[in-house]
DNA sequence: GATGAATGAGCGTTCATTCAT
DNA sequence: AATGAATGAACGCTCATTCAT
């Protein structure tokens, strides 16, 4: 087994069980179990649980921002551009659902021991809704305050959808591909709307 | 103890752990301990712990209902109710995190085990949104083709905005009052857009 | 609720419990739940658990002695009254599984813990296979040294057959009419057969 | 501790506490503290308390059918070979009470849940009695109609002894070594009687 | 580079039983 | 006569992890 690629194994191999049964039906023992080696090899790649899972993360906001950023230059019209990003976001959550749910959903409580060091890599993406909309925002098809607020809100109503359909907790009945074009399409023209003056906040 | 107080007290202490320690910390035993008494006594007043959170979840979804609909018929104009529900949605994520997180965040996995009896009550609240849409697509202040699925567009919008929010995932440095803000304020222009014609679907 | 009525519920239903749920099975909890009261019920009519089963023990033994002895006197030939014994011993334990597992088969291991008085009341039925043995040598028909010995010989032999039917562990493509009816012929016969004189023993 | 030596300790251990304390008294806990170990350490060797006592089974009837097969081919007479059998049946059960308990007696409601593997293996010992059975009644000592019912009614007899003594129900005054010589004179010469012709059955 | 052996802590759950009323 | 409330002990089992080799 050359280098590192019992580590790789272990990596793709973790993401299929964690799709497949679960947070926790990803256990060391039957992740052991799944790649043909003995639990203690893991150890010799990853320091613990939380550092695997923690490797996952880093992996999957990388190829998150790949996925997004691919090509995305050659989209000169800020407002194609930044429908093609919720697209792509969209896209990435469910055909990667385990990385999906490593990065953005599992268990919230723990994400404290995971350093910092995420949000950076994750504002990278983050980033890329904000161009958009800083460039929208100039050509004056876009009207935003502050961009980087509203990338959050691009992204929280992107992540809306993502979380809910993984969970499979909309309606049965709903069409799916419909629903997702009107979230696709009420995102990207929300931002189309001038913002209010008043400054009066919601919540302490 | 007097008739049912311990039935109370376990299902108040079980959201306390479930927000302070997350959902892997909600053991019965914890629980019990945390209550003061032995584990055995759960049992007195709940068949197992599936059965503890479906109350829990039936609880949940029964108060967002009647946070969201407190005196909502006095609001005649469908776009300030529109915003009403939007601002008690997220309100009442944000205060009450424990059946917030237990209704829509935790454990999907496992949530085919629960009755889909729940469905009908949280759609309940759905149609709160639904009604306000409606009514403001026949004055011509919304747009919508199938206010069901706006609807669901706007649960989406708002659930992501408490998600995010609930599990420290958004910027630190993000104000957050005027991120909830521009949340609201944008999803409700959205629904002011006319939606294109086009039926391109998005996904397979 | 008249008198003892319920304690005669509590024995039905627990011999019920007994034959359909198997001896781990039948809980004071079940069991309680099964008659439609509290637990608590149960210790007003049995001190405990054991007390419940001494009570189911002897009142099988004394049911097993009613039907093997009803009308024996009516069966003057001793051969004759020993194959209607050997009968209705097997069709006792292959009706009444309940009472048989409960007295012969169950538990051996806390049989101490129950008071030698069984051994008296099941030696009288014991005494009725001694005594057709005792009149049948009498007759010249059957050859015994000790009858009381035969006597325990042939229940040996009958309860070897109702406890390996009970815990159908006979081939099952055995005939179980043929079996039967084997057994019962040759322990009968059996006991036709002159006993060597000699007397070396088989185990220390 | 080398290689599997603590296998053999669970099992050994084990079968002493099944016939100390009863099947009820054999718990993992206290099967692993007998040993000295964790309890986690029995599911090292053991894939859960079903498979060690599937173990204990296979074992008990191969070491079985081992006693009773040694050296009898040396025996050419089928009587004397089937009283040594039965004399062989009757010591291996006494002098290994948890082997027989376990293969014989125990949670028969459970036995479902063990594979039919058992039966054929234990089918083998049965065939032993059957070739005697075979062998005598071509030389007209015996008489049997059909050698594998003769079979099971031999067991049934032997079986009936085994258990009543092992679970000490039998008089305590009885003389047990007379007794057992007699069981197997009883059981052999029972062999020896002609059936008769009648077919009537016994139950339905 | 990889493993076998082992564990402490914890899980959800069931049990027979007691006690005050 | 009957109950509701409560419990300590035990059950089989899984977990992430360590350590010596």
């Amino acid at each position: 087994m050359g280098e590192h690629d019992l580590r790789r194994r272990i990596l793709d191999e973790a993401r299929y069980l964690l799709v497949r049964e679960g947070y926790s039906g990803l256990s060391m023992r039957k992740l052991a179990q799944a790649i043909g080696y003995s639990a203690t090899s893991i150890y010799l790649y990853f320091k613990n649980k939380d550092d695997l899972f923690h490797v996952l993360i880093l992996e999957g906001l990388e190829k998150l921002y790949e996925h997004l950023n691919r090509g995305l230059d050659g989209i000169p019209s800020p407002e194609q551009r930044l429908r093609a990003l919720c697209e792509r976001y969209i896209s990435f959550g469910l055909e990667n659902p385990e990385y999906y749910e490593i990065m953005f959903v599992l268990h919230p409580e723990k994400s404290s021991r995971f350093p910092r060091e995420h949000y950076r890599r994750g504002r990278k993406s983050l980033n890329l809704f904000a161009q958009a909309l800083e460039d929208g925002t100039r050509e004056g098809v876009f009207h935003c305050r502050d961009v980087s607020v509203s990338a959050s809100v691009i992204w929280t109503f992107l992540h809306g959808a993502v979380s809910l359909v993984l969970a499979h907790r909309l309606d049965a009945r709903l069409d799916r591909s419909s629903y997702l074009k009107e979230v696709i399409d009420r995102t990207v023209a929300s931002m189309k709307f001038p913002l209010a003056v008043s400054n009066e906040s919601l919540n302490p």
